[in-house]
DNA sequence: GCCGTTTTCGGCCCGACTGTTTTCAGTCG
C-alpha cells in the first residue's frame, strides 16, 4: 500500500473528526501522521515491519501504530468507516469551498442535513443561510461564489511553476513602478520554494525608511489594486491586498516594514510544516516566533527579525535554502551542520536532451546551439525522436544516421560549444528500444522514454523500463514517469526497483526540465540520491525559447536535495562523457524481455 | 492521539481578516 493512499485514509479521518466537534488535539495527530507519510521517503509499509522504528516517527505512538496495521491489513480504518456511516462522503468536498470551515459545516449537516456542493447553493439560494447564527447576507453570498469557484476549478485551482512565475515577475514589475516609496518586491510562498504547482502567490512589499508611513501604503496599494490584469479584488486591509487576476491565479501582496523583512519573507515563505517546527523550536529556546520577529517570550524583546539568515543563526541552524523547508529533515541536518551545498543554474555545463526540425522541434540545429552557446554552456546533445512517435516525424535508422552527420557538419558553423549527435529512442511496449545496436553505437548520447502504451499494469510497465535500463546502449532515462502537471497522472511503477536497476547499470535519470513535466520529480530526485543514481537535468526543448526551462530542472533537483556532484552535466564534457555509461562496455544488447511487437 | 530538563495531565503554532457582533467565532495561510 502506498503511503499517500495511507495519508488520505488519515487525512480524510482528520477531516471527519473535525467535522465531527473532536477536540482540536485528537484530529490533529491524524492530520500531522498525514503529512508526515506525504513526505517520507520510505514506504510505511515496510516501516511498520519494524515496530520499534514505526514508533520512532515523531507523532506515532501506539495507538497510531495500531492503527497503521490495521489500513495496511484490512486497506481501510474503522473509525473513518464509523464516520461516513454518520456523514455522507461528500460532505468533505464542502471542506474545499472557499469561506467554509469544519464549523460551518458541522453547523449545515445540523440544520439542513446539507453534505454536498449542489445542495449548498440550493440552501444558499433559497437564502436560509443567513439566518444562521454568525451567518449573515455577506457570507451567504460568499459561499455561493465558493461555491461557483470549486465547481469551475474541479479540484485544485493550482496553476504551473513556470506560469506563477511569470505573473509574479510581470505584477512585482508594476508594483516597483508605485514610486519612489517601493524598496523591494520579493515573492514567497510556494512559488519561493520552487514547488511544481502554485496555488496562490505570496508577494512581499517592503517600503524605504520615511516611505513607510501608513499614508504611503495606503498609496501602494491603490496603486496595486488598478493593475490591470486584475479580475477582481479579493481583499483589501491595512497590510495586505489580495487579488484575482485573470489568469486565475490568487496573489497576496503585503506590504510591509524593512525591520521585519526576514522575519516575514521566513513566514511566508512557509512550508507552512517548516514554520510549524521552527515555532516549536524557538519556544523551546525561550522565544516566540511570528511574521514580525523572533522575541523572547517573557518580556517580547526583539531576538532577530531583518533577515532570515539571523533568525536561523539565532534558532542555532545553517541557512535552509527555500527549497528545502518542506520539513522532511532540513531542520535536524541543518542543526547537524549537515545540509547539502544544493546544485545552482550557473553549475549547470550543458543540455543534453532537446530537438529539431528534424523531428518536431522548431529551430535548426545550428540555432539551437547558438543559442545554447549564448547561454554560456560547453556542449549540448540534440536527440530528436526516433521512429516509434510518428506524430513527432520520429527518424529511422537511416535518417538518424543522415542527422548524425549533419550535426558533425553544423558543428563547423557554431564554434565554442560542442554539438553532440543524441537520439531521444522510444521504448517500445516489450521494452526493447525503437533503433537497431548498429544505429545506436554511432550517437555520443542515448536517452531513453516512453511516448506509448502509457496504462500499463505496474508489473508490465516496470519489467518495460527495467528492459530499457538492462539494454547496454541506454544512458539516460527521459521523462521517467511520463506525467504532465495538472494533465496527466505518472506511469504506474516500482520506482524503487528501477532506481536500483539504473545504479546497478550506471544509468543516468533524468530531471526534465520542462515546466509540464518536471520528471522525475523532487521526492524520486531524492531517492534516486540516496541510491546513488546519476542526474541529468535538461530541458527537452522543441524551440531556442525553452533552453531557458533549466531554471526549473535545477529548482526541482534542488528541492530533491541534489548537489552538483550528483548531476553529470555540471561537469566539463570529458568528464560529462566518461559519467555516461561506457560505449566501451556495449556488447550486443540483450534480448527484450519478450518478442518484438 | 501524542508528548514532556518546568509536566504522566493538559496542552496541542500563531496572527490577520471578515463578518458578525459590541467582544468574538470562524476561516485562512
Amino acid at each position: 500500500m502506498e503511503n499517500r493512499e495511507i495519508a488520505r485514509i488519515l487525512r480524510e479521518t482528520a477531516q471527519l473528526l473535525e467535522i465531527d466537534g473532536a477536540i482540536i488535539g485528537r484530529y490533529r495527530s491524524y492530520e500531522k501522521v498525514a503529512d508526515l507519510l506525504g513526505n517520507l521517503t520510505d514506504r510505511i509499509e515496510d516501516v511498520a515491519k519494524d515496530e520499534k522504528k514505526l514508533k520512532e516517527l515523531p507523532g506515532i505512538g501506539e495507538g497510531m501504530a495500531e492503527h497503521i496495521h490495521e489500513i495496511l491489513k484490512t486497506g481501510d480504518y474503522s473509525l473513518r468507516q464509523k464516520l461516513l456511516k454518520k456523514y455522507p462522503p461528500t460532505i468533505l468536498q464542502l471542506l474545499e469551498v472557499p469561506s467554509l470551515g469544519p464549523k460551518r459545516v458541522a453547523l449545515l449537516w445540523k440544520k439542513f442535513k446539507c453534505a454536498n456542493v449542489e445542495e449548498l447553493e440550493k440552501i444558499a439560494r433559497e437564502g436560509k443561510l443567513r439566518d444562521l447564527p454568525g451567518f449573515g447576507e455577506k457570507s451567504e453570498q460568499a459561499i455561493l461564489k465558493g461555491a461557483e469557484q470549486f465547481k469551475n476549478l474541479a479540484g485544485s485551482g493550482r496553476v504551473q511553476l513556470n506560469v506563477a512565475d511569470e505573473e509574479s515577475r510581470k505584477l512585482s514589475a508594476y508594483i516597483i513602478k508605485a514610486g519612489q516609496d517601493v524598496e523591494s518586491v520579493t515573492a514567497a510562498g510556494s512559488l519561493r520554494r520552487g514547488k511544481e504547482t502554485v496555488g496562490d502567490v505570496d508577494l512581499l512589499v517592503t517600503m524605504r525608511p520615511g516611505g513607510d508611513s501608513q499614508k504611503h501604503t495606503h498609496a501602494v496599494a491603490e496603486h496595486i489594486l488598478k493593475y490591470p490584469e486584475i479580475k477582481r479584488a479579493l481583499a483589501h486591509g491595512e497590510n495586505k491586498v489580495s487579488v484575482l487576476l485573470e489568469s486565475g491565479l490568487q496573489v497576496d501582496v503585503r506590504l510591509l516594514a524593512k525591520k521585519s523583512f526576514g522575519a516575514a519573507l521566513l513566514y511566508f515563505t512557509g512550508s507552512k510544516q517548516h514554520n510549524v517546527e521552527l515555532r516549536g523550536r524557538a519556544n523551546d529556546m525561550g522565544w516566540t516566533l511570528n511574521e514580525y520577529a523572533l522575541t523572547t517570550l517573557k518580556g517580547g524583546k526583539v531576538v532577530a527579525r531583518e533577515t532570515e539568515e539571523d533568525i536561523y543563526a539565532k534558532l542555532k541552524l545553517d541557512y535552509i535554502e527555500p527549497e528545502l523547508r518542506e520539513c522532511t529533515g532540513e531542520i535536524e541536518a541543518a542543526e547537524h551542520h549537515k545540509l547539502p551545498k544544493l546544485i545552482e543554474l550557473g553549475d549547470i555545463r550543458g543540455d543534453l536532451q532537446m530537438h529539431t526540425t528534424a523531428s518536431d522541434g522548431r529551430n535548426s540545429i545550428e540555432e539551437m546551439g547558438e543559442t545554447a552557446r549564448k547561454l554560456g554552456y560547453e556542449y549540448i546533445a540534440l536527440t530528436d525522436h526516433s521512429q516509434a512517435v510518428t506524430v513527432a516525424n520520429g527518424m529511422d535508422e537511416r535518417r538518424t544516421i543522415a542527422q548524425i552527420k549533419k550535426i558533425r557538419a553544423a558543428q563547423e558553423h557554431v564554434p565554442g560549444i560542442r554539438l553532440l549527435a543524441g537520439i531521444e529512442v522510444d521504448i517500445k511496449k516489450n521494452g526493447a528500444l525503437d533503433l537497431h545496436d548498429d544505429c545506436l553505437a554511432q550517437l555520443d548520447v542515448v536517452v531513453a522514454s516512453v511516448h506509448s502504451y502509457m496504462n500499463l499494469e505496474p508489473a508490465e510497465m516496470t519489467d518495460r523500463i527495467l528492459a530499457a535500463i538492462e539494454n547496454p546502449y541506454t544512458q539516460i532515462i527521459a521523462h521517467p514517469t511520463g506525467r504532465l502537471i495538472l494533465r496527466r497522472e505518472p506511469f504506474e511503477y516500482d520506482m524503487e526497483q528501477i532506481l536500483d536497476a539504473a545504479a546497478k547499470h550506471g544509468v543516468a535519470m533524468e530531471c526534465n526540465a520542462f515546466p509540464d513535466r518536471l520528471d522525475l520529480k523532487d521526492v524520486h530526485l531524492r531517492m534516486a540520491k540516496q541510491r546513488g543514481v546519476k542526474i541529468v537535468i535538461s530541458t527537452d526543448s522543441h524551440s531556442t525559447r525553452h533552453l531557458s526551462f533549466m531554471n526549473y530542472g535545477v529548482l526541482t533537483a534542488r528541492r530533491g536535495w541534489i548537489e552538483k556532484q550528483d548531476v553529470i552535466n555540471a561537469r566539463p564534457l570529458e568528464e560529462m562523457l566518461a559519467a555516461l555509461r561506457p560505449k566501451s562496455h556495449q556488447a550486443k544488447a540483450k534480448p527484450a524481455m519478450r518478442s518484438a511487437d
